[in-house]
DNA sequence: CCTACAATTCAACAATCATTGAAATGAGGA
DNA sequence: TCCTCATTTCAATGATTGTTGAATTGTAGG
């Protein structure tokens, strides 16, 4: 991921309902939700959910797919998984004791944690 | 750190003039940069890197101490560890296997990793 | 105290972005 | 085919954000 492309997942991120959207959206896994259920989920017009879900796919944080008439988008966790990356190598690099917080406090760990995490 | 945070961080990176400042600043380490010094680096006119400095200090990304004449700023390295694991969190919640890549990417390991993690 | 320097503040303007409601597209079912 | 539903597109408007240059604050040295 190329600085340019993490702008634009920055600032796609940086609104309140796309921030909002993208976390309805990694919660609901990859089934994922139609653009009428988002709409209704985050309280938006579905003129507005649509311009604001375009501007998420542009950003490559969620993925849409059709499903008879409607449209279901889920997130992108490939493109998520990318713009953590690209931070991670922003905010550690020379540095990777500092950053290494970051990791034991989310509960999400690379295969080799055996043991749940949220004990 | 809450979502209100996280998207004031995500409005501070998407804008080229601020995402460069803090890669600078980040490669520059705890010894930081002037004001100056950073307006000359990323090309910008002192006023204009004032206005993206501030706006950097408030979404917790880096941090200014005077120093003789000049303020010098240095990157803010638990917000900016605090922001990848508000990321993390969104990502890989409940899907912790789709996330791992970003670790393995990122040059950047918490120091339980012993070895491996890259079978 | 006066001058020079580093940085910030301010006001004005330009540019970008978000919201709205109406109209258009596109997929199914009768 | 006709009708309906789900979503998108469009144009207009309001709200935020970025840029500029001039004026200001604060620090240090002569």
């Amino acid at each position: 991921m190329d600085e340019r492309q993490a702008r634009t997942a920055f600032a796609a991120l940086s609104q309140e309902t796309r921030l909002r959207i993208v976390r309805l959206l990694v919660q609901a896994g990859p089934d994922g939700m139609a653009a009428g259920a988002i709409a209704e989920a985050v309280a938006v017009s579905p003129s507005n959910v649509s311009f604001h879900l375009k501007d998420l796919e542009h950003a490559g944080m969620i993925v849409p797919r059709r499903e008879a008439r409607s449209i279901i988008y889920s997130a992108d966790f490939t493109g998520l998984s990318d713009l953590i990356a690209f931070l991670m190598k922003d905010c550690c690099a020379g540095h990777p004791e500092i950053c290494a917080p970051a990791l034991a406090d989310a509960q999400c760990r690379p295969s080799t944690a055996k043991k749940k995490a949220r004990a």
